[in-house]
DNA sequence: CGCGGGTTTGATGATGCTCAAGCCCGGTGG
DNA sequence: CCACCGGGCTTGAGCATCATCAAACCCGCG
């Protein structure tokens, strides 16, 4: 269970991890399994854990007042999962996390996390991950402003396309912030192509 | 000139600082004037510097192969401008920077900001600083997928009033993702109510 | 006075949304 | 084995929204 994260850690770090740092990781990180649709954070909660996704797909949404759910966020194994404001800040989330599929996840605390920083390896990884998800998020906010949807998709298509394949379409359509409909008929004319 | 940045970290920190911290503070950051329309960065550069802006007003934006332009970030004093991805990865940035007006900004090389991590005032601001850029385009996400333009300007005017005064309406209107005749129509609407 | 930048207004067309219906397919139960 | 069902995807018609293009307006400034 542990074994991938161990992996993860040293292949987005440069210096090594000691047998302590191991085991210490490995007592900081809870292993969990969801059902399929389980929750693991709710809208109104405060995000009392970050997750490590070892196996399945999760989804990060808001609902809104007409019940429509917003995809900000769609993640699989090796992705993390989790509301970063609520949990840095402790304050309570608008998102709602749940398991697409079955999944076992990883999950720590903010103590737990702070405590790990004191391993190299881990204080590095994590200031790669800030760095590689403030990255995705600029690159998100300047296609939303200057891409039409058919460029957004295509993008999408290209740089993940494992999220196509795990998650339906109608998720896809509403993470590009369009209906499905619409999605539906950008596909069928980039098919044309 | 530097006082303003010195009590900007101050301001953004728990922890003090040493009459040696500001010497080596104000050592590393290189008072910079720049005129209207002043090319801070230009795409296909790599972004050497960030900027720190003592006054002034500065937007970064790409520009598109019809040549209109697409505002990413709008700045003023009291805030930060430069492409974090290329200045972080060392990688030609797709954004030009300029100064909107008349500005006076503090430069620092990636070197010298790795220096000034030794001081726990500046680690502690800087982190703290990643995590509202982070929050902050997240919710931009949030609200480009989720909420029509009328919410999206109603909540920039609440959240940034500054920027709608300093800024021109079909810079605000580029932010959002608009046409300048668009949020002409909505600011009309709004009115109204 | 004339000019330039910014904003507004109007007409028209493209794009995306809504609502409704139908299709496809895998799973369930008779 | 077949009928039925539900989730997901597609298709179509009508409507709302936004972009585009063009013109006019407004105002500060040389």
């Amino acid at each position: 269970m542990h074994e991938f994260l161990i992996k993860y850690i040293k292949s987005h770090s440069t210096t090594l991890l000691s047998e302590s740092d191991i085991q210490l990781i490995n007592e900081s990180f809870i292993p969990k399994k969801l059902r399929k649709r389980q929750y693991f954070q709710q809208a109104g909660e405060v995000c009392k854990y970050m997750a490590f996704i070892v196996k399945g797909a999760m989804r990060q949404y808001s609902v809104d007042d007409k019940g429509a759910e917003h995809m900000v966020r769609l993640s699989i194994e090796g992705w993390w999962a989790g509301d970063r404001e609520s949990f840095t800040m402790l304050t309570p989330t608008i998102y709602n996390i749940d398991a697409w599929e079955e999944s076992e996840v990883l999950i720590i605390t903010k103590a737990d996390m702070n405590q790990l920083r004191s391993i190299p390896a881990m204080s590095e990884m994590a200031s790669q991950l800030d760095n590689n998800h403030a990255f995705a998020l600029q690159k998100r906010v300047h296609s939303s402003i200057s891409d039409p949807v058919e460029k957004r998709y295509a993008d999408l298509a290209k740089t993940y396309p494992q999220l196509l394949e795990r998650f339906p379409q109608h998720l896809i359509a509403s993470y590009l912030g369009v209906t499905k409909e619409t999605l539906s008929r950008v596909r069928h004319n980039l098919i044309k192509k």
